[in-house]
RNA sequence: GCCGCGGUGGCCCAGUGGUACGGCGCCAGACUUGAGAUCUGGUUCCCUUGUGGAUCGGGAGUUCGAAUCUCUCCCGCGGCGCCA
């Protein structure tokens, strides 16, 4: 959540990030007429318990002196009587005011595009050499900068659905029967591929200082409620029947919650924390998009890059998170873009938000695979992680990014590394030794 | 799942109905050339900063008054049961 302090003293910072967001400024007006009430009635119900414990201190001390307190005890079970029924008043306006407090979006970063769609997502760069085919160049030179550098074929890759499928490597059909639309059943060497993936992801983070961490996959209500706008997301999660858990869909959620409630001390920051967990996500107004193949399911396996540092250096974490990403993609020879998410399309957790979108040749379009995202001390505060400093403690600023979402991944490695003449998949260079093969075939 | 014992400020710990004791750590000041030792003050949260309010795992109750009594839930430890 933000800084309830910062948004009484500086007002018109939040109505003009609700504009950048375009959204509506109503939750604003109604912060400020709540807080108004509730401080008036703060004061006196503090002014009344005041005086409620002075009587019962008189109390004490009558009855040490073996004093009459009849007329006392009458006095303060009135004031009371008075507390009980304005505490009750003040707490809904308490509980009215959080609520609304929680919908107020966090500060968009002065660096993010200020528009709506995710048309107008700013592209930051391009790297790699992509395989575009001769009908998709003009996408292609629209959505990379000037100059960036791809190769053309006449023959259209085949899409990851047919080739998997051709290969024994998924079935989707029989995971339809059993489980439902977007969950499947990954086979044979493509499951080692998976393994292979997530095992290099792994490596590649620790050797870049990340701790590694499998979290648990569900969570209760409160520690998801913090790490996460419950709100926005409770019709992405899946819910246990008649428990207090959660799914979790991603391991940012269990890796930010792990730290609820903590002090640390400033010499343990910053915190790289890589979390390994499968994803759990309903994909609720999805319909129709992407239904077939593994690109968009139900449940995926994650590599997550997580973050816990100092405000002063949010920024350059989120640099270096996205750099893991995308040296991560290169080392693999997939050609991908970067953009920056614009302020309309920010969720509102978010500071700023980059995309890596890897080029799907069949597809014939960039698509996102991983999201680099600075939520600064929005996260920190509903999760209540502070750091000890000289003055007082401070909030820590939370960071986290993809570094590899396997299905994905997989679908790009598909459509990238088909092979024409033999019909199968060679396997990325990096990935042979944890493979134990470095090719594909029916 | 059952039985027993526990949960007190950053940490340790006292407190069995009268408004949370003490220690350690940390911060600031004094003393010192500096450090240490010592002394003084501070060190959870809230608000409109006061002779203010809240806070003893969470919630509810009894009472003028609850860390303390009652109920309930959560977590930890030990034992039993179940189990890959």
């Amino acid at each position: 959540m933000i800084d309830v302090k910062l948004l009484r003293e500086h007002r018109e910072l939040f109505y003009d990030n609700c504009r950048k967001r375009f959204m509506d400024p109503e939750p604003l007006d109604r912060f400020f007429a709540l807080d108004e009430s509730w401080r008036q009635m703060l004061k006196s119900v503090n002014e009344l318990k005041h005086r409620k414990n002075e009587i019962s201190m008189k109390i004490a001390s009558l009855i040490k002196a073996k004093e009459d307190v009849s007329s006392l005890k009458n006095d303060v079970r009135e004031v009371g009587e008075s507390i009980d029924k304005m505490e009750l008043e003040l707490a809904s306006i308490d509980r009215e005011r959080n609520d609304v407090v929680r919908s107020i979006p966090n500060l968009v970063d002065a660096s993010v595009p200020v528009c709506k769609g995710d048309e107008n997502n700013a592209i930051v760069r391009y790297s790699g050499s992509a395989v575009v085919h001769e009908d998709d160049i003009s996408y292609f030179r629209q959505n990379t900068p000037p100059g960036s550098s791809f190769s053309v074929t006449k023959d259209r890759a085949v899409s990851h659905v047919d080739l998997l499928e051709k290969l024994g490597l998924i079935d989707m059909a029989r995971a339809g029967k059993t489980a439902g639309a977007r969950f499947y059943y990954l086979k044979n060497r493509l499951v080692k591929l998976e393994m292979a993936l997530m095992n290099y992801a792994v490596d590649f983070l620790s050797e870049r200082g990340f701790t590694i961490v499998e979290p648990p996959f569900m969570l209760n209500f409160d520690s998801m409620n913090a790490v996460t706008d419950l709100e926005t997301f409770k019709d992405a999660l899946y819910k246990i029947d008649g428990e207090d858990l959660f799914l979790i869909a991603t391991a940012e959620h269990p890796i930010g919650a792990m730290l609820k409630d903590e002090i640390l001390e400033e010499s343990d920051l910053p915190l790289r924390v890589a979390g390994i967990s499968p994803c759990f996500r309903k994909e609720a107004g999805a319909h129709g998009k992407d239904t077939k193949g593994i690109f968009r399911v139900h449940q995926f396996n994650k590599i997550e890059q997580f973050v816990f540092c100092k405000p002063e250096h949010s920024w350059d974490f989120l640099e270096e998170l996205l750099k893991n990403a995308e040296d991560f993609c290169s080392s693999l020879g997939i050609a991908y873009r970067v953009v920056n998410i614009c302020s309309g399309e920010l969720s509102v957790l978010n500071a700023k938000k980059y995309d890596i979108e890897a080029w799907f040749p069949a597809q014939g379009k960039f698509r996102e695979i991983v999201s680099a995202s600075n939520n600064t001390d929005y996260q920190g505060r509903s999760l209540n992680i502070r750091y000890r400093t000289k003055n007082g403690n401070q909030i820590v600023n939370t960071l986290n990014s993809t570094e590899v979402a396997t299905t994905r991944m997989l679908v790009a490695i598909a459509e990238n590394f088909q092979e024409k003449d033999s019909g199968g998949i060679s396997v990325p260079k990096v990935l042979v030794p944890y493979t134990g093969f470095d090719f594909i075939s029916s």
